[in-house]
DNA sequence: TGTACATCAGTGAACGCGCGTTCACTGATGTAC
DNA sequence: TGTACATCAGTGAACGCGCGTTCACTGATGTAC
């Protein structure tokens, strides 16, 4: 998008923006669920019918806010992988300890994206490019650790290393993880799912009377999930 | 509860059923947060307010939703164990297949207990119980290794062995595992994690253009967090 | 075994509320000549 | 620069709906004597 010439395309970016800011503030008070064009409508002090103008249903605004929130996980992940040095084990750690601190700060536009769907809401095919920015941030510094020399090989009881592969052949080739016999493309999934995962149990309440210290929790599991593919990653 | 005498403690029991029954009926069909007392009601062919004998609020039946699930996941886990032999990591693997089984059969009642929290709903301290019920089962497998010297001692770039414990003293003396210096508590509480986080990437459609054979990378997903606290477990 | 009273299940109407979406309309902004 | 028309943003009323919960009431079941 260029930029907006008219004054009234302006104001349109402008509503635009502010509906959605206000759609999040309702978020996280109410829930994705709950969400609500009128609520919205009257945060904002104009009618619910006025939203209309800038959204055609409830669906399409929650579909705006899912992308705005991949996005913005995205961009943290591809930044704290970038801040993280030179070593893919450093990068990996950094995207991983930026994604929760995200998570921590954004906890209901982190439940939109990865908890439970919300029901009778069917995502859009535009929200599969936003959505695999984490994990190819993450394929991204195991595929530079493989093309380095830098992972160790596979420890523990596996014999994994034959058969059918068990991801799709697009992520195959969209990660850019070497497809050799040890199912490496296969054992980077399970840090995402280990992050995620992570994540999702200290938000959802599951670590409550459990773990007392959610960082260095997180800090020892993400060094598990490391070590299941061989990636070495700075101590602290 | 001892036997109902009367006949109408018996109707009480069966109705009581079947509207817990209805609900779940609902919930698969709308999911958790439209769950309604009216559509209940309908589906049973009585009055909306009739309901309110069985259960003061919608809360509350939801909160009996929610204990029926961890059960019924929980006795599921149990049962596994049971059926796994003699060896712990057969014990415990098993209980991770029986647990994924579950939830690919009961989806939306795993959405309840593992997804985004219902907005507004509070978990009231009934529920520790019965959600304990899967990770004791799988604490008990590793407790059980440890004790019979099975577990191999852990791999990969920790460092991880001092500094204070991560999880709460409670959880110490529940899980019966012996709480040494290589943060073996710690570690056993990953796999916990991720045998739940792998199931909800599934069921929540983080698999779909990802993962081709679902049962195939569960596999491999187990035997990785396994690998994590040195559990050997049976190759298939 | 029979009667008098208490308990309980279930009804149907009602309260008060919020929702998504549509529609005819007003007034301001933009565009073509 | 000025005018005529088209486009767009926003309004407010309305449609039709479902919700949780309460309440006075009826009729059946249980209990105490």
């Amino acid at each position: 998008m260029g930029t907006p010439g008219t004054a009234r395309a302006r104001a349109r970016a402008e509503i635009t923006a502010a509906v959605k800011e206000a759609a999040r503030a309702q978020l996280a008070q109410v829930g994705a669920p709950a969400l609500s064009v009128r609520a919205v409508a009257r945060e904002l002090g104009m009618a619910s019918s006025a939203v209309y103008r800038y959204f055609a249903s409830r669906d399409e605004l929650l579909t705006a806010l899912i992308v705005d929130a991949y996005d913005a996980v995205g961009a943290a992940a591809e930044d704290g992988a970038r801040a993280g040095g030179d070593d893919p084990g450093g990068r990996w750690l950094a995207a991983c300890r930026a994604v929760r601190i995200w998570a921590v700060d954004h906890p209901h536009e982190f439940s939109l994206l990865y908890g439970s769907p919300v029901p009778g809401y069917r995502a859009p095919a535009d929200t599969i490019g936003p959505a695999a920015r984490v994990p190819l941030v993450l394929a991204a510094a195991v595929a530079d650790a493989a093309r380095l020399g830098l992972l160790h090989p596979p420890t523990g009881a596996l014999g994994l290393g034959s058969g059918p592969r068990l991801v799709t052949p697009e992520v195959l080739e969209a990660v850019g993880i070497p497809a050799g016999d040890d199912r490496l493309v296969e054992r980077a999934l399970g840090m995402w799912v280990a992050l995620i995962g992570t994540i999702s149990f200290e938000l959802f309440g599951h670590f409550e009377n459990v773990v007392s210290d959610r960082a260095g929790y997180f800090e020892l599991a993400m060094a598990g999930a490391a070590g299941a593919v061989g990636l070495e990653i700075p101590v602290p």
